[in-house]
RNA sequence: GGAGAGAUGGCCGAGUUGGCUGAAGGCACUCGCCUGCUAAGCGAGUAAGUGGUGAAAGCUGCUUCGAGGGUUCGAAUCCCUCUCUCUCCGCCA
């Protein structure tokens, strides 16, 4: 969510980044309702203020034991005015607060201009990518091969998209999300968590996802609960509604969970393999930060995911998302992609996001700094670190062999029982 | 599912015969004093949001005692609905 007030003196600035997002966005009627929103305010204050200068002079008179019946009687019909005012204010209120949940976030000066994901530029590509002498296949054949995911029984049990692991598939699994968590709680100071995979409304407003995007969630039937689709909703909203110690920040979280998606719209897209799936395996990083330090963070937890893809041996490049393609709440993203030899593109595999204080306003997330007055927002990060089903595929596309086994990379091995390698 | 108790400031915790209670007291924190050091002690200060005024410190209006509604001139206090927490019973991984 943006400060109104930015939107009362700067609201060319809104204007730009609606503009830049390529988002059609009537400012205007905001603008209207938020004037009349004050005017009411103000009437409302005065009248208030009588009221409270009123009930304390009955209650000396009372005291005294005079009679405070004319006072009483003015007063009714004040008290009459303030309710009906009250409401008129309630309904304003509710209408900017609408509006306000559905403006999308401000991109940082830094991000490139641009109309989609064909002009995100490439920050960097690491890891070379090896010459081998043999077809590589895409990681669905491999799979089926090593009989390690099976999408027809899942479809069974489930429906389409949805992901059955067998045999070493789901010990390779286990051993990814096993292996990121201890690196990020050991290596880079992050401290683990399992939140709940369900979260209710209030949850899903304050990370960005609902008001607007209610079509690519699974929602609880009779409950106000939905399935999360990623752990940034669950561990963002872990301090919802809190004012952190300065000396506390910045908080480091990191957390597996399964992550639900519907994924409208995307009928017939990547229907094959692990990419895409309802339901699939994410070891996410959250930051809380001052303000400050929020873009230096930003870099700390591209590094920390990094570092995942570097460990496992697997050649990536990271990219900026342009303005178009920013997603709603984020201030600024990197987006690092795997490169995927069995089909020959680099596939996203972990977004790292800065949402300075947007995510902060919604869900009141504030710290105090000592010896001042007053609180702030505190600036909320997240990255995936990494998205698991995509890092089996891209580990089984990169490490396999000409007669169709898969070498384990070294660091797993020690969360596989020392397997090193899966054989058909 | 049944019965009961509760929700107050950064934290703990008074206040429920309605009226200087935005809220006692404690802890924590800040500043000052004191004390070889530390600890203790003494004094002062410290809720948030939002508006006005001011260079600033400050002064000042309004709102907020889980949420929403009601009674009343006036509600943390009375009534209703909801949410959450805790205890006991039942059921259960």
């Amino acid at each position: 969510m943006l400060d109104i007030k930015l939107l009362r003196q700067h609201n060319d600035i809104i204007k730009k980044a609606l503009a830049d997002r390529g988002e059609d966005f009537d400012i205007k009627t905001l603008q209207v309702i938020d004037e009349k929103h004050r005017s009411i305010l103000s009437e409302l204050e005065a009248l208030r203020y009588r009221k409270n200068k009123a009930s304390e002079q009955v209650a000396q008179m009372k005291k005294k034991g005079e009679n405070a019946d004319d006072i009483v009687s003015e007063m009714k019909s004040v008290s009459d005015k303030i309710k009906i005012l009250n409401d008129e204010l309630s309904d304003s209120d509710a209408t900017i607060h609408q509006i306000l949940l559905n403006l999308p976030n401000i991109p940082h000066g830094s991000v490139p201009i641009g109309k989609d994901s064909s002009q995100n530029p490439i920050v960097k590509k690491v890891g070379s990518i090896p010459r081998v002498d043999f077809e590589q296949k895409p990681h669905w054949d491999l799979g089926e091969k090593l009989n390690i995911f099976d999408f027809e029984r899942a479809a069974k049990i489930t429906g389409a998209r949805f992901p059955l692991y067998i045999g070493a598939g789901a010990k390779l699994e286990r051993a990814l999300i096993n292996y990121m968590l201890d690196l990020h709680t050991t290596q880079h100071g992050y401290t683990e968590v399992l939140p709940p995979f369900m979260v209710n409304r209030l949850s899903m407003t304050n990370t960005g996802q609902l008001p607007k995007f209610k079509e690519d969630l699974f929602k609880i039937d009779g409950w106000d609960y939905f399935m999360i689709p990623t752990a940034e909703v669950p561990v963002t909203n872990i301090h919802q509604d809190e004012i952190l110690d300065e000396d506390a920040l910045p908080i480091l979280y990191t957390a597996y969970t399964p992550c639900f998606r519907s994924e409208a719209g995307s009928y017939g897209k990547d229907t094959r393999g692990l990419i895409r799936q309802h339901q699939f395996n994410k070891v996410e990083l959250v930051k809380f930060t001052r303000p400050e330090s929020s873009y230096e963070e930003l870099e700390k937890l591209l590094n920390d995911a990094e570092a995942v893809l570097k460990n496992l041996e697997l050649p990536y490049q990271v990219v900026t998302l342009c303005t178009g393609d920013l997603g709603f709440s984020a201030a600024k993203t990197y987006d690092i992609e795997v490169w995927m030899p069995g089909q020959h593109v680099y596939r996203e595999i972990s977004s790292c996001s800065n949402f300075e204080d947007f995510q902060a306003r919604r869900a009141n997330i504030r710290f105090k700094e000592k010896g001042k007055k007053g609180t702030k927002l505190v600036h909320t990060l997240n990255g995936s670190g990494l998205a698991v089903g995509r890092t089996l595929a891209a580990l089984l596309e990169n490490f396999q062999q000409p007669d169709g086994s898969v070498v384990i990379p070294k660091v797993l091995r020690p969360y596989m029982n020392g397997m090193d390698k899966i054989q058909p």
